[in-house]
DNA sequence: TTAAAAAGTTAGACTATTCTAACAAATTAA
DNA sequence: TTAATTTGTTAGAATAGTCTAACTTTTTAA
């Protein structure tokens, strides 16, 4: 129905308009690395597809289809994600590129499949939720990293990223999903912080890596 | 590298030249369903990367390195429909659609899990060889059921189709890979055969059939 | 409230695939 | 060995995606 080139554009819609709800041609060019008329072409043909609503120096919106379809699509993504985690045991640094993908292939044989060997999981392996079949998606407010009060201990909900590269440097410092961490201390000059890990370790992050862990608070200080 | 279309060239005239060894443009035409001329431009593109030979009039011929890439399109293809029956659990008449899109996904990764999670196997759900990483492939001479000789006892090792309308016909007639049927008679009118199946029932199948099951022979008549 | 700067558009061009129409070469049949 | 028939090629056009160059509109800053 959509290409996969649609579909790329879509998913990057539904994702920068979760912020503000409208999007602009220039972000988008930019997530997408591609020039501006690029996009505002490829506008004008999602809006007579009805999957957008646009119109010239407005910003751009998911229509009803509009998000259906990116919330099927990230649901594709999210469920190849845990899979190859799950069940073929590859690393969460890895497999995004590969669900990046695997979301476009077309059956809901495969799909269906992966969600009962799976058990119809609610998150990804980076702690995102997956939108259920019917679209519906979990969305909870989640506190960052970098914004948890010292002396408070906290659960590692997800990551905000799934680049290799940031996988690869959490995996250096040890940590993972559903690790409890307390925040011994934030530096005001550079708003790093320092870790209590169930490790016994303390764990340096700098500012840039703790706002993009997500957690939720599991004890107060009392 | 190669793009999805020039994948699905590649692995077309491999099949069709693995009798000849030559292909014709009608040929390949007919069986991607694409027109001549649009096999023809094509054919001067694969030319120019070294894929195929090719010369105006002659036939198309796969190069080395075109035989390499066919291998290794194959490959992916056939260990993905196995991964597809043994860990997802699928029908061997659901797979074909859906590893027709996986074979294309790029991840070395992603076909090496495959590989040792089935402990590097060397044939797929519908008994045809897959390809060692190295592109070799295991070539057995195999007799047709339409040519076993009445009264003989055979394992069926390979059906020659993957369509799921004539795997669900050999659903149906309760057939599967590895099964012993002994050729009970052979009506000279119409080639259709009657086979004595294990399990006790005897099935008979047209020579239309026949002809696309492949077998071994086990026990000779004393 | 002007003048930059930023954002968005149009026009025109290019690659990858594919098609139809028309013509040419090779093969087959009479 | 001519005349069909089949096969293959060229030429020209169309669609999906993308790009650069050249504006136009909006927004921001002075
Ligand atoms: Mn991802
Ligand atoms: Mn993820
Ligand atoms: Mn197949
Ligand atoms: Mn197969």
């Amino acid at each position: 129905m959509d290409s996969l080139t649609e579909e790329n554009y879509i998913k990057s819609i539904y994702a920068l308009s979760l912020a503000t709800g409208e999007v602009f041609v220039s972000e988008l060019a930019k997530k997408l690395n591609i020039k501006q008329p690029s996009v505002n072409s490829m506008m004008k043909r999602l809006a007579t597809k009805k999957v957008v609503a646009y119109a010239p120096y407005k910003g751009i919106r998911l229509t009803e289809k509009g998000k259906k379809e990116a919330l099927s699509i990230i649901r594709r993504h999210r469920l190849a994600e845990l899979f190859l985690v799950k069940v073929m045991e590859l690393g969460w640094e890895e497999v995004h590129d590969i669900a990046e993908q695997l979301e476009h292939v077309d059956s809901k044989r495969f799909y269906s499949r992966m969600d009962e060997m799976l058990h119809f999981p609610k998150f990804d392996p980076h702690g995102e939720p997956i939108p259920d079949s019917n679209g519906k998606i979990y969305t909870q407010k989640r506190t960052s990293l970098s914004d948890l009060a010292e002396g408070l201990t906290a659960t590692i909900a997800a990551v905000g990223e799934d680049e290799k590269s940031f996988l690869d440097h959490l995996n250096a410092k040890g940590l993972q999903i559903g690790d409890a961490v307390t925040l011994k201390k934030r530096e005001p000059f550079d708003g790093s912080v320092t870790l209590q890990h169930k490790s016994k370790k303390e764990i340096l992050l700098t500012h840039q890596v703790a706002e993009r862990i997500w957690v939720e608070v599991t004890f107060t200080r009392s």
